[in-house]
DNA sequence: GACAACTAGTTTCAACAGCAACTATGCTCC
DNA sequence: GGAGCATAGTTGCTGTTGAAACTAGTTGTC
């Protein structure tokens, strides 16, 4: 409940060690969340990104792609933009690849023909069932060790921190 | 406490939306902790690393060695590769344009020619004496909507993740 | 003390991401 | 209905990154 060995505290007055004289400003990463956070993301991302990468051939932009064809049954290029923050010249070029692989067709929209759609073929749709079991089953070993409370309260904070992050620019 | 809506339950079964087939695997990326994680962490890193950029014309690379030199007086590119896990080669670049903008000084050891001593210049540790506190703020304001325990149980979780990350590979 | 094995750091090379320019289509408003 | 603007998606270009090859210096072994 208390806050006074936090970094917050370390913020205001800019030592890591006692006896420091507090001129010298130091920042301790290990204590700075922003470094903590993208660490620990970057570690996750690329262990998952290996799974992709040596059974599928796939790299993170292809997956994510797939993963939102998996339950989006009417997908654009711009929509997976806009879900996965992703920039748009990325995004073609993993649907290219996908589609040059047979995994996905892309068909111009009827309403729209700037609009393509997107879909899973019958081939996509078996690597898609092979891959997300596994990728679930690793996640679920990865916050195996976490009780139900903590994840839920993880999840909690980062949305409090999405918001935040938004406010703040 | 219980954890009947987490997504560990839905990666045993698979599904997302009641009543769908089960033989249709689903990944709902918002619900996927490595994914929402790598999106957090993502935007919070572009966030500052507009700050180093614009105001300072730092590089993340070049930022975390410094950030590291604010608190180690013996610091080597091969300890920043550790401390930082970031490439050698990536720290050998930042190294090298701190050095030619006169933030930092690189010299052979004398005791293993093979290994440069890294330190600071005035120069930057004046450009610190001036980052380090806006950084600091601008975490500050990130974390303000966190409580004392939820900041604290985040660092926690944090942690377990990375040990079990390790575990797991 | 020389040869092999190892380590710190640099450089080369290929892949990739992101910006910006571009094409093609659709929309609006006079 | 056509001029101007907006939008979806592609492509060219540039800079960054990471793997691997390479250089130079060190340690261990006989």
């Amino acid at each position: 409940m208390n806050r006074e060995d936090t970094q917050a505290d370390s913020a205001r007055d800019g030592t890591a060690s006692p006896g420091e004289l507090s001129t010298k400003p130091e920042l301790d990463l290990d204590q700075f969340l922003p470094y903590r956070l993208n660490s620990l993301a970057d570690r996750i991302s690329q262990a998952l990104a290996q799974l992709y990468e040596e059974r599928y051939q796939l790299n993170i932009a292809q997956w994510r792609v797939l993963a939102w064809l998996s339950h989006c049954d009417e997908l654009t290029a711009k929509k997976v933009c806009t879900y996965t923050n992703m920039d748009k010249a990325r995004v073609s070029r993993a649907i290219q690849a996908l589609e040059e692989r047979g995994l996905i067709t892309r068909t111009p929209s009827p309403r729209d023909q700037r609009l393509h759609d997107l879909h899973l073929t019958a081939a996509g749709q078996a690597m898609l069932a092979e891959l997300i079991p596994e990728a679930q089953a690793w996640e679920a070993e990865l916050v195996a060790t976490l009780t139900a409370g903590e994840y839920r309260d993880l999840l909690n904070v980062m949305r409090k921190l999405e918001r935040q992050l938004e406010r703040i620019g």
